[in-house]
DNA sequence: TTGATTCTGTTGTATGTGCAAACAAATTTT
DNA sequence: AAAATTTGTTTGCACATACAACAGAATCAA
């Protein structure tokens, strides 16, 4: 249709007036896919009194005993003062510990924290199971790639 | 590389272990590129007080006077309370005004949320520039379209 | 050695967003 | 007509996230 063309040729331009061009827009898109993919990621990892993020951290965690804050920070593209949160969320739960070592800051797993990798592995596979079956598994690979390529692209734009 | 191939792999089956793979997770990824995308948006749309939802709002709002919340919610993809939250802010700052008939609400633009709406619109455009030269100008408008279709397949999955 | 700068991490504060519950109005059922 | 249900909107609360400011440690300069 020769509408939608034009809805296509604003997204980039931007200069929509009143023909909801929301869906063209990748602010607004990326924000829509990134609420409702989380929706289905907190229902996973809340069963067990994590959110998405948490889970991601403790992983890493897990993975590598004693890294740090601003490692982490890079890994997860989230800020120094996001992650602090986090770990202290993750201490309150006994799931990790922090060791304070001249400025630089520690984290370690708990028993309890290396124990529940494999149950959040679990849930991680069920996510992933659900937005691929709603997206469709051919697509998912590809969108996944192009996405991260995008946020790479915005981040290092600053 | 192989050992990319095993991550793409492991990224549908959600299988990974020490491999990093957040990359490879579209949960990561949709909120990475949410968060970065959103920063070039609160930081165009921030030079006049407002954050990128109040400015979808306030054009939706302008484009049709009178709007419901529920309407906005459904446009915006953004839960009943929200939109309330976000008609609060911009009341306060007299670009909207409410009425009540039934159990209805009515949002109005007042005079000075129209004066706004070209401001808003230049910053659209400014945003809009801003991701597609980071991104690259023909891959965003195919990213675009892709990633809104993906958020609605989610949002109507459930 | 001492002073300045830089790096790392943590707080105070603010904000967008959502869930669950409440509430009011409208509609349907009996 | 009265009761029950459904619909539209708003609140109470919680939470992830970020920015700005700060504090402590390390490094560098004089």
């Amino acid at each position: 249709m020769e509408t939608e063309l034009i809805k296509e040729a604003n997204c980039v331009a931007g200069t929509v007036k009143n023909t909801k061009p929301y869906s063209a827009c990748l602010l607004f898109s990326a924000n829509a896919l990134a609420r409702a993919i989380t929706a289905i990621g907190d229902e996973e990892f809340g069963r067990f009194g994590l959110c998405y993020s948490h889970a991601y951290l403790l992983c890493e965690v897990v993975a590598q005993p004693g890294i740090s804050p601003s490692q982490l920070s890079e890994t997860l593209y989230l800020t120094p003062s996001t992650i602090t949160r986090l770990v202290e969320k993750l201490e309150s739960k006994r799931l990790v510990r922090r060791e304070s070592e001249g400025k630089k800051t520690l984290i370690y797993p708990t028993s309890e924290g290396e124990a529940l990798q494999p149950i959040v592995n679990e849930a991680w596979d069920r996510v992933g199971t659900r937005y691929s079956q709603l997206i469709g598994e051919k697509d998912v690979c590809q969108l996944t790639q192009q996405v991260f390529k995008a946020a790479q692209a915005l981040g290092e734009g600053e």
